[in-house]
DNA sequence: ACCATACATGTACATATGTTCATGTGTTGA
DNA sequence: TCAACACATGAACATATGTACATGTATGGT
């Protein structure tokens, strides 16, 4: 499978979109349904800021979707191929962990 | 799906090996089979430099084995696994790209 | 009208990341 | 042994990224 570069570059940022802890939780607990921010806040522990700041960030590539509902803003996941890729992802990668040296900073649980 | 705050910052750093274009061009080529640094060179049109740094990166990842053959070093894909979850990604991604706004990073508009 | 709630946004900043340039290491052939 | 080839590594650098802090905006209750 030969990617040219434009192909690569937009499949690269659409992953890059869940290639981090923050956005990851989010996504994933999405999966489960639709859920305020203050949820999602709950949800992965950040401050506020930081979940809109990522929110925005998803929203604005398209992955998830809101709506507002009196003061509350829901968000969703934009499809079932997101969920599928975001479950599939986390399948795979928990399974590629088997053995690995990872001195890539796949720890510190704090921060 | 709920992920833990190690479990999300364990896969998140697997992805991100996928999440940039210059690994996923080498990654993906590399799903046709194994091959030398000089033809991964040759194939993602990149320094060698550059494609050595990340192939080092993936290499610490877990992600691909290297073997000596002569002069060459001989690089492939960790497992099927990786080639799957790939294909599956780039697959994915692609769909989620219809009618989005997609206002993030280099690409071509389709709307 | 006022205020609390719920969320968004701007800014700043420390850190991470990808690439290039220069140089080092290992291997083959003459 | 020497030269070229193939690749790795170190350092420097510009840029991207994620978070916190401060503040702005919209909604609902009283």
């Amino acid at each position: 499978m030969r990617l040219d570069a434009a192909t690569a570059a937009s499949v690269a940022s659409t992953l890059q979109a869940l290639a981090t802890p923050s956005r990851l939780r989010i996504l994933a607990a999405l999966r489960e349904g639709p859920m305020s921010v203050g949820e999602i806040v709950t949800a992965v522990d950040l401050e506020q800021s930081a979940v809109s700041h990522q929110l925005r960030l998803l929203r604005t590539m398209g992955l998830v979707e809101s709506e507002r509902q009196g003061r509350h803003v829901v968000y969703s996941l934009f499809d079932d191929h997101l969920s599928a890729l975001i479950e599939q992802a986390v399948h795979h990668a928990e399974h590629l962990r088997v053995g690995i040296s990872d001195r890539a900073r796949g720890d510190s649980p704090d921060r």
